[in-house]
DNA sequence: ATTAAATATACGATAAATCGTATATTCACT
DNA sequence: AGTGAATATACGATTTATCGTATATTTAAT
């Protein structure tokens, strides 16, 4: 993230599949990409290409953990830019709505290891 | 504005020239084009193209006084996008800083007809 | 070692957005 | 009626974004 540009910002925001892989990441503190996969429906490249474009701009942050790689929302990003994703999260509730309905229906989701010490 | 979708909203601020005439507009409480083809620098088409689609997608408001057509923010926008607006123009002002200042510098600018009744 | 699952990336094809230029329209002024 | 300023729109050309498919990489399990 060369310096948060709003411009730059926003194109992450529109594109259909980053938009709502942002909204649900924001609910779910963090998910996976086999997660998202699931509850876009959209196959497997296209979710990871646009995970990368996001990771990329600064938007998102990632963790390898054994075969899983669990991305969540920048904690470096902007204040004004984390309101953006709140305000729109929040009060657009159908616009993913069954985004979160199939990911809760998915089975077999990987455990996150809970770290006891931190 | 047949039902206000985030990802549409989004799709209107992705553009350089579009996200700098809401702010401009935002800042300003309303411009006419000619104001902003001075701030922005850019050709009369291409900003009446995207005040056009700004105004399509429901994020601009029109009124027409003499020879000039005068854009303001959306009274009717959802209270949560008026918030993202404000939001990205109060954290960025560099981001738009040289577009007012030749907004600021520019000679002739319409006068407004200050209606005294409301 | 082999296989399978999860993820990332490369590449050419397609679709979408943007642009410049020309032109139409409207209004004020003479 | 005629001219000029402000604005809008149409159209083809170009740039940009997205996509599907194939393939590479890493890790876990057998």
């Amino acid at each position: 993230m060369e310096q948060f540009n709003p411009l730059q910002f926003y194109k992450c925001l529109a594109d259909d599949t980053r938009l709502k892989a942002m909204l649900l990441i924001s609910d779910q503190e963090e998910l996976c990409v086999c997660e998202l996969v699931a509850a876009l429906e959209l196959s497997q490249p296209k979710v990871s290409r646009h995970l990368a474009q996001l990771r990329q701009c600064g938007l998102l942050s990632d963790r390898k953990q054994n075969q899983w790689v669990y991305y969540s929302i920048n904690k470096a990003l902007p204040e004004w830019a984390k309101n953006v994703l709140t305000q729109t999260l929040t009060a657009n509730p159908s616009f993913y709505e069954n985004d979160l309905t199939r990911l809760n229906a998915m089975g077999n989701r990987p455990e996150r290891i809970t770290s006891c010490c931190n």
